[in-house]
DNA sequence: TTCCAGGTACCCC
DNA sequence: GGGGTACATGGA
């Protein structure tokens, strides 16, 4: 992207198993949205980037602004970790791949794919939202809600751009208000939620990537408008719960036609999973998401 | 118009 | 504890 002189670049170099686009349309995420050339810009932790991917020379250039201050040193290791940088995608790949010929093809099919390493608030949130809906009116309810309720941080080519709102202002917050962003019955979740974690100010969530993925899990499903799925969403993308198999409906559809188990079977096909592809079934399922997904756009 | 979308809560047996 | 059903909204 152009310069931009209030803007600070960063070049990664050597990052190989990398596709911004397999990667931000994956419905990991939801706030990253590609550019005319192909990059990607967003919101993480309160901080814009702009983020595009050359995969002839095998490096990522990251424009992002100065909120979280610090050292080139500090943001190479937020981006780093945020990117997922530091995990050996190609061994995992590897390991997969001899599993199984439908897991072989899965990752031919979308080998670029990486767990981002997202903020546990807003994941929580942004897949409470998700239940019984599709990704591009996700997209827009957490764009509206932040634009709502969040804190205007800058601004990209003509774009205005919002940090995901803070616990304390959707705990704030009436049904009617959030309900604003057409969220649905899905509101009075949120707003519940958002109380009851207000309460401790997220510490648990934010230290939930220590905790045992039984704890993590417990916790989750504790709170109103979380169940299986959102929780097991929430665990594997923003708690480093690598293991964690979340089963929706096209991962049951993939499990079905691909794997041959009964269609209703949600902890058949999650106990299938974390141990046919341990340790790192959580990833897995990436892949399998995004093959099914695919495979049924082209048919 | 009807069906479906990264499901969950609630009621009933 | 398993099995149905309502729930808001918008796009196909």
């Amino acid at each position: 992207m152009a310069g931009n002189s209030e803007l600070n670049k960063l070049v990664l170099e050597d990052v190989r198993d990398f596709d911004t686009a397999q990667i931000f349309e994956s419905g990991q995420c939801f706030r990253f949205v590609c550019e005319h050339d192909g990059s990607y810009t967003g919101v993480v932790r309160g901080c814009f980037a702009n983020i595009s991917y050359n995969n002839e020379e095998d490096t990522l250039t990251i424009w992002s602004n100065y909120l979280n201050e610090g050292s080139d040193a500090l943001r190479l290791r937020f981006w780093r970790e945020y990117l997922d940088l530091d995990r050996d995608y190609k061994e995992i790949k590897r390991t997969l791949s001899d599993k199984d010929s439908v897991m072989e093809k899965a990752i031919l099919a979308a080998g670029g794919l990486r767990v981002l390493n997202q903020e546990p608030w807003e994941t929580l949130v942004s897949f409470i939202i998700s239940q019984n809906s599709n990704i591009p009116r996700i997209r827009g309810c957490i764009e509206d809600m932040c634009e709502r309720f969040g804190e205007k941080i800058g601004r990209f080519g003509d774009r205005e751009l919002y940090s995901f709102p803070a616990i304390a202002e959707l705990a704030d917050a009436t049904v009617d208000e959030l309900d604003l962003c057409k969220l649905g019955y899905r509101a009075q979740y949120i707003a519940e939620t958002a109380r009851r974690i207000n309460i401790d100010g997220g510490v648990f969530l934010d230290t939930a990537d220590k905790a045992t993925s039984e704890r993590a899990e417990e916790y989750l499903l504790s709170l109103p408008g979380v169940g299986p799925k959102v929780a097991h969403c929430v665990m594997l993308f923003s708690m480093k719960k690598a293991d964690i198999f979340p089963v929706d409906v096209w991962v049951a559809r993939a499990m079905h036609q691909l794997y041959g188990i009964p269609e209703d079977d949600h902890d058949a096909m999650r106990e299938y999973a974390q141990n046919h592809f341990a340790p790192w079934s959580g990833i897995a399922q990436m892949y399998l998401f995004e093959y099914i997904r695919r495979s049924e756009k082209t048919v």
